[in-house]
DNA sequence: ATGACGATGCACT
DNA sequence: GTGCATCGTCATG
């Protein structure tokens, strides 16, 4: 269960899509609804959901709630306690098995698989985090006291 | 061709 | 809280 996400948009400069197109961010300037997927800091892979909203914006996945494979993610993630296997944007495609081959894929296809969930969650803001432009932008988005965000959210 | 700099995570103090 | 690993991307020359 996704439970935390942070929004960005071309017109703000935190984006990767600020400054237009390149062959990094191509995926974000497509159709919503796909997975973008880039390197961070030479080591992490993370990944957003592109979404259509006047212009390229896309959500960065910042935690998950895991709720199956939990073995798995434990494997691929090495010894990790439940509330560390996903919570932060590098820990989750770790966990996940997410890479740059998923870069481009719809979200509504294998391997992605999206389930809305049925009520309406607590959901708490704030400003993004690991960002040195927008700061002032309050798009971080949590699942109110969910003990597996990447930071507290309040 | 080269250099600066991250939408981070982990170990350690 | 600080230090560092590690490398693709983008701007500059």
């Amino acid at each position: 269960m996704i439970v935390e996400l942070e929004a960005y948009h071309h017109t703000e400069a935190a984006a990767h899509s600020f400054g237009g197109v390149t062959d990094r961010n191509a995926v974000m300037f497509g159709p919503a609804g796909y997975a973008y997927i880039y390197r961070s800091y030479g080591l992490h892979w993370c990944v957003n959901f592109v979404c259509e909203r006047a212009g390229s914006a896309a959500v960065l996945i910042r935690a998950v709630d895991p709720a199956t494979g939990i073995a798995l993610m434990r494997r691929r993630r090495g010894l990790a306690e439940k509330r560390l296997l996903c919570s932060g944007p590098g820990r989750l495609t770790q966990a996940m098995g997410v890479t740059r081959a998923h870069n481009g894929l719809p979200l509504d296809e294998a391997p992605f698989s999206l389930i809305s969930r049925p009520d309406k969650p607590d959901i708490v803001t704030g400003p993004r985090i690991g960002i040195t432009k927008a700061t002032n932008l309050p798009w971080r988005y949590g699942l109110a006291g969910s003990p597996h965000l990447s930071k507290p959210l309040r």
